[in-house]
RNA sequence: GGGGCCGUAGCUCAAUUGGCUAGAGUUCCGGACUGUCGAUCCGGUGGUUGCGGGUUCGAAUCCCGUCGGCCUCGCCA
């Protein structure tokens, strides 16, 4: 046995005890005569001392040893006196008395060191990943990954859900996120696709009557990447058979629950659940932020009429305006304003209006084309006050909310209206089933094209689908969402009408999507279920802003594994077999 | 595909805005030191300023191109 204790585990309890230790030399520190070692591994460190008196051959092994170098070390443990207590280190009351030193491997001077307070650049850290993985914080974030995947099972094992793998290599269906694509070589010139989702799987999983399935699975996007995006990422699925929403959305609570205990965080007993309509009329988002206020309000009715061209141009075009009072604005110079401005743009808001509530009146900005009757609506609305300050936005609706939310989450951060362990959880429901595209000129679905429509609502499928409020429900935490589910459409029929609302014809469909179709004509129960992103839960646990520290080995943003170099090049003769040529090769400098 | 920020020693950064031999901390190497704990002290190694071109008497600095990293819009049912 190489190692009785680790690093991190020793206390007085030990004293007089002999112990053997393997881990990382973390630093040394060498006084000529006394050598100490701070020994790391994942659970600690623990100082280890080298007295010349007591070995001499083994004190001078001892000098030679260098950071990161691997080593096992045999010796007593020691109760440090009163004034040499380190109380930085778990383990600093004591300290173990080496008399064996065997050194298990060297290392190359490390391009960083792992507990360096310096930030070290991403790139550094992704082509080192190994080193960087030895630091506490993502050693951490691993485990905590870990526990957070323990508590999803035993919730789901609890309640009689069965694990069960669904495949990788599947059939591509080109609706949504543009997908991975595998090359067959024993079906020449076809493809199979990595998985977006195990959603019809798991579908038909309800078909066979297995009832209640999870799985933590990977999903693969090949779409652009995001610091909360990566091509590849983990979810938690799951699928529930003779269930209602609220059947759904509660044990996913109930998971939700055990993961903020296990993270140390707080869960309410019962999140709020506003529907998309609430959502999008305050937070402009269908993942608001509910940390703080700073409400929108569609001002449209108060503003009609005035003589305000940019409002009343817009309006006539059959579009909204929409605004926000921060209270306390009015302090915002003219280049900040600007700022807010060329902010809103990057969202395809042309122009930011605003003015300043100065005593009784408006001032700037906009103020000269708003009468009393308008100011003093306005007023009231938002309950605005002197020092004040209002922003507005006139355009189609869609662009309105989808820029105003940034501006709000934007002012949020900036004026601190959230303090940064606020943890503010709701459920989004009522999503419309459709919307409707503009580019393509047709319905697409908002959730997935397997989302059941409310019930009471099907006769408004043929006249006005875009009413048509679904089945689904998301899951937001601080802005983000953490995931989403619905219940599905288990009758053909339905799901014919609803394939025809979104223009896939019934060859088409049934040449992607036949499998379940065919399925739900032999016994398909009511089902539904939800997906989480682990990644994203793991990374609002800890904190972090970007993905890439809760997950091991993650993808640079394009798409690049530096520590590997994935993807590369293969050789010729694996494309041969695969009946394949690069057409386009690229410029080599 | 678009916009923005960045790239200087192994690492993290500086360089008085175009001017003297490109510096500092840290790492590393050597030396000193028996109670440190981010040890300390002394000395030393270490640079094609990402790469290529241009402007200039002179470029880390300005211009063009290119490579790489990050953020973001589009995209992500």
């Amino acid at each position: 046995m190489k190692r009785t204790h680790n690093c991190g585990q020793l206390s007085s309890g030990d004293v007089g005890g002999r112990v053997r230790l393997c881990g990382w030399v973390r630093s040394y520190r060498d006084h000529g005569g006394i050598v100490f070692i701070d020994l790391r591994d994942r659970e600690g460190i623990t100082q280890i001392v080298f007295d010349p008196s007591d070995d001499a051959e083994l004190h001078k092994l001892a000098g030679s040893l260098r950071n990161e170098w691997v080593i096992s070390i045999a010796g007593t443990v020691r109760l440090r006196g009163e004034d040499r207590i380190n109380p930085k280190l778990p383990t600093g009351k004591i300290e173990v008395v080496a008399d064996g030193l065997t050194v298990l491997n060297k290392s190359q001077t490390v391009p960083f060191e792992p507990d360096a307070t310096e930030k070290v650049s991403e790139d550094m850290r992704l082509r080192y990943r190994y080193v960087d993985l030895r630091r506490a914080d993502m050693t951490g974030a691993l485990r905590l990954r870990h526990s957070i995947c323990r508590a999803m099972r035993s919730v789901l094992d609890e309640r009689d859900f069965i694990e069960i793998e669904t495949p990788f290599l599947t059939k591509s269906t080109p609706e949504g996120a543009r997908d991975f694509l595998v090359p067959s070589r024993l079906q020449q010139a076809c493809f199979y696709a990595l998985p977006q989702s195990p959603q019809l799987f798991k579908q038909i999983l309800m078909v066979s009557g297995l009832d209640k399935y999870y799985q933590i699975v990977r999903c693969f996007r090949d779409e652009d990447l995001r610091a909360d995006r990566q091509p590849e990422f983990t979810q938690l699925d799951v699928e529930m058979s003779f269930v209602t929403e609220a059947d759904v959305m509660e044990v996913t609570n109930e998971v939700l629950q055990k993961i903020c205990r296990v993270a140390g965080k707080e869960f309410p007993a019962a999140p709020t659940v506003l529907t998309y309509a609430e959502a999008m009329d305050k937070y402009g988002s269908d993942r608001p932020d509910m940390r703080f206020e700073l409400f929108l309000r569609d001002v449209s009715q108060i503003v009609k009429g005035c003589s305000f061209k940019v409002f009343s141009d817009c309006l006539a075009a059959g579009g909204m305006v929409k605004g926000v009072c921060v209270p306390g604005g009015a302090k915002f110079t003219r280049k900040e304003i600007d700022g807010y401005t060329a902010f809103v743009g990057d969202y395809g808001a042309k122009g930011l209006a605003w003015c300043k509530v100065e005593g009784d009146g408006f001032a700037g900005g906009a103020a000269k084309f708003l009468d009393e009757p308008v100011q003093t609506g306005l007023r009231e609305a938002f309950g605005a006050g002197a020092g004040d300050i209002f922003f507005f936005l006139a355009d189609a609706p869609a662009t309105v909310n989808k820029a105003l939310a940034a501006l709000r989450c934007r002012l949020g951060e900036e004026l601190q209206l959230f303090s940064p362990d606020d943890f503010a959880w709701c459920w989004v429901t009522e999503f419309p089933l459709v919307e409707w595209n503009e580019d393509q000129q047709r319905w697409d679905s908002l959730h997935h094209p397997f989302t059941s429509p409310r019930p009471d609502q099907l006769e408004m499928l043929q006249a006005d689908p875009g009413a048509v409020r679904s089945r689904a429900y998301d899951i937001v935490l601080n802005g983000v969402e953490l995931g989403g589910g619905s219940i599905r459409i288990h009758s053909t029929d339905l799901q014919k009408r609803i394939f025809g609302l979104l223009g896939i014809s019934e060859d088409e469909a049934h040449a992607r999507f036949g499998f379940l179709l065919d399925a739900l004509q032999f016994g398909a129960p009511p089902h539904g279920g939800i997906a989480l992103g682990l990644d994203r839960i793991v990374m609002m646990m800890v904190g972090a802003t970007s993905l890439r520290d809760v997950i091991a080995f993650p993808k640079t943003q394009r798409g690049i594994c530096p520590l590997t170099g994935a993807p590369a090049e293969v050789e010729d003769k694996q494309l041969a077999e695969l009946d394949l040529k690069i057409i386009a090769p690229p410029q080599k400098a």
